[in-house]
RNA sequence: GCUGACGUAGCUCAACUGGUAGAGCAGCUGAUUUGUAAUCAGCAGGCUAAGGGUUCGAGUCCCUUCGUCAGCUCCA
């Protein structure tokens, strides 16, 4: 039976009859002429298809258009293919990967005998507009695995991509002038909808994410449906420059990474080291105050701790090689610094019998570690050698699990989420390649992070093989200024290091029992929060965070003595005031003040110093100023600092 | 670690196809004594990342090493 009319149900409910054979496009032509010129794909049963699709009898069908997330994806697919089919036309024996859209943008993968030039980027791009302008539809095919693989001959990576397939998978080609694609779609419904896009940068990238295999040629691009919006994305990315914590790091002289010491190893400058403090002691009260006791361990060890920790050789190729004993000892006494505090906390734990009226023991200790990280990975603060972890590790009976991860999920919201204001995702790592402990431990401990989750209600995402090799996670996660995920607070609950290391606790009923661990950090590291603090304020600091909170302005030398009456009276109260005594004008220091983000200014002219105020100048606020008395300007200030305040009080 | 690009004064950047390294800001000195985002003048500052090579001559070309940046891989 051939049915001569096929009905469809719209996202508002209504219904529309089509003759059969009808499309996407037919459909959105039948709506009104608006629809058809926006419409870029159709939606049916959650799945996004062309426009040139046949209907289906009988389905819901949404028209997508260019303010559809989901459109944007199309959109991008479809410039990773005029991407290739340009880089085809002037490179024919380019072999062609995978081109997907990602965030923001698109890539594809090139086997190429020599890498992109930028001046290759440039032709590229130029032939893009070609393919656009000469608007060749994007045609869809399905075939079968033979023929399939007879298109792709010469591409011996999309005939990989083809045994991969599974039997009853729907193997489809897409055409756009003389480029042919195996791709599962969709796409627009030519290249003439592809107008503004802009391709960024080529770089290396491993066929398949393995770095085993051979490595293609990346051009990465950005595309987006107008004009403005690409603008804007391109200034975006601009912005986004000016916030990197490397760029403000020297601006404000917070850090440095100096050659001559080496890669990943951080300086904490005056200012930087000022706000590290200010964490530590932060982080300090907030566990002192819940049960955590602070203890100082050493930064090397005989190496044959590693090895019982397991450590060696799992986690061997993050750190740095061993070091000899110094003279007059055994000479296969090996010593190694330490890429993790766990096993020294756990010695700590073993020093003496533990009665398990003692637990949970929480042992804190802000450490430095080092870890052997492969160069091309350093960065900035965010990835470093020389890491300072606010580190502790607590050892706890089974029963006392979850009230554990309770608190320390508290914490984590007290900590980010209260104090900083930040937004945060939850991951579950679970249990990777390289790891210590039967499945069966990990089954047990997986559950416990999960269950501890799920009862708090939280949103988490899994990141499946993501755990530590000593136990599974639960990580926090944030976005760098351009983008990048990283990892801050990190919960790792351990069956396997209280085995190794033979922990015990005298239970009630007089018997040994084994304790179970838990490895917390709340920043993570301070180099990697500190870095990630900066990019997140833009170097604008609340008050108790900035390494100098008021610069004291005397308007002419006369009101020298009184502006440094002022400075002591601000230092006398606990804040960090300096006076800019340089004989400039006060334009040039306010200028100067809020290039360096100065959260106060407090100008002292003639005025000010007769009457024992200050003329107040917030930080980014322009002209408008607060005229106070010293008294008061102290008071409001230590409010201000005491209550970790986001915003100023003044 | 891999692929590519890059490395010039404290910072940001110049120096055409190889021909004796230059500017702005910052710094210092002096003049000016300033009322809410840059007062004026002068001075000083560089083995051009390091090492080697080619050349009459190298910041510029070649090699090695170190480092930085982007991406991949890996991770707090």
């Amino acid at each position: 039976m051939t049915a001569r009319e096929i009905r469809v149900t719209l996202p508002d409910g209504s219904e529309k009859r089509l003759p059969a054979g009808a499309t996407g496009a037919d459909l959105a032509r039948a709506i009104g002429p608006g629809l058809a010129k926006a419409a870029v794909a159709i939606r049916v049963d959650g799945q996004v298809w062309d426009l040139a699709r046949a209907l289906p009898d009988g389905m819901k069908v949404a028209v997508l258009t260019d303010k559809d997330p989901q459109a944007l994806d199309v959109l991008r697919h479809s410039s990773a293919h005029v991407l290739a089919t340009a880089v085809r036309q002037l490179f024919p024996h380019a072999k062609i990967g995978f081109g997907p859209p990602i965030e923001d943008g698109f890539y594809y993968d090139f086997a190429v005998p020599t890498p992109f030039t930028p001046e290759d980027l440039e032709r590229i791009e130029a032939k893009m507009h070609e393919v656009v302008k000469a608007d060749y539809p994007f045609v869809r095919e399905e075939v079968n695995r033979e023929e399939a693989k007879r298109r792709f001959t010469d591409d011996p990576l999309k005939l990989e991509r083809i045994d991969d397939l599974g039997p009853n998978e729907v193997i489809s080609v897409y055409t756009d002038g003389p480029f042919v694609d195996l791709c599962r779609g969709p796409h627009v419904a030519s290249t003439g909808r592809v107008k503004h896009f802009k391709l960024l940068h080529a770089a290396g990238a491993y066929w398949r994410g393995d770095e085993r295999r051979q490595m293609l040629q990346r051009i990465y691009g950005t595309a987006w449906f107008t004009k403005e919006d690409l603008e804007a994305y391109l200034r975006r990315l601009e912005e986004a420059r000016k916030r990197d914590h490397r760029v403000l790091g020297k601006q404000l002289d917070l850090f440095s990474i100096q050659e001559d010491v080496g890669p990943g190893l951080i300086f904490w400058h005056p200012k930087g080291a000022m706000m590290q403090f200010q964490l530590r002691r932060f982080i300090e009260d907030v566990i002192l105050e819940r049960g955590y006791q602070l203890v100082y361990t050493p930064h090397v060890t005989r190496e044959q701790l590693f090895l019982k920790s397991g450590h060696l050789p799992l986690y061997a190729e993050n750190q740095f090689p061993p070091m000899a004993a110094g003279e007059g000892e055994a000479e296969d006494v090996r010593y190694r610094v330490k890429p993790m505090n766990c096993p020294m906390h756990i010695l700590i734990y073993a020093s003496q019998q533990r009665s398990y009226r003692d637990l949970p023991i929480r042992l804190a200790e802000i450490a430095n570690v080092y870890r052997n990280e492969r160069s091309g990975t350093l960065h900035g603060m965010l990835r470093v050698r020389g890491l300072t972890m606010d580190d502790a590790h607590l050892f706890l009976r089974p029963d006392q699990i979850e009230d554990e991860i309770f608190q320390l999920l508290d914490i984590v919201e007290l900590v980010l989420g209260k104090t900083f204001g930040l937004s945060y995702r939850l991951d579950l790592a679970t249990r990777p390649a390289k790891k210590l402990g039967s499945d069966a431990t990990w089954d047990q401990a997986e559950r416990a992070l999960e269950e501890a989750l799920k009862r708090r209600g939280l949103t988490y995402r899994t990141d499946q093989g993501g755990g530590a090799f000593y136990g599974p996670k639960i990580d926090v996660k944030f976005n760098d200024a351009i983008g990048r995920e990283w990892q801050g607070a990190t919960i790792q609950l351990d069956f396997a290091l209280p085995e190794r290391f033979q922990l015990e606790y005298a239970g009630e009923d007089n018997k040994p029992h084994r304790p179970v661990m838990i490895h917390r950090a709340i920043y993570g590291t301070l180099e990697r929060f500190c870095g990630f603090l900066i990019e997140h304020f833009a170097g604008a600091f609340p008050l108790w965070l900035s390494p100098e909170q008021v610069r004291v302005l005397p308007i002419a030398d006369t009101q020298l003595a009184a502006a440094r009456a002022v400075q002591r009276r601000l230092a006398a109260a606990g804040l960090r005031a300096v006076v800019d005594e340089r004989n400039e004008t006060l334009n040039y220091k306010i200028r100067d003040g809020e290039t360096h983000k100065v959260p106060y200014m407090a100008v002292v002219g003639q005025r000010e110093a007769d009457a024992g105020t200050v003329a107040v100048r917030l930080r980014g606020e322009g002209k408008k100023q607060v005229v106070l008395s010293v008294d008061a300007f102290v008071a409001k200030l230590q409010e201000e600092v005491r209550t970790r305040a986001l915003t100023p009080l003044v």
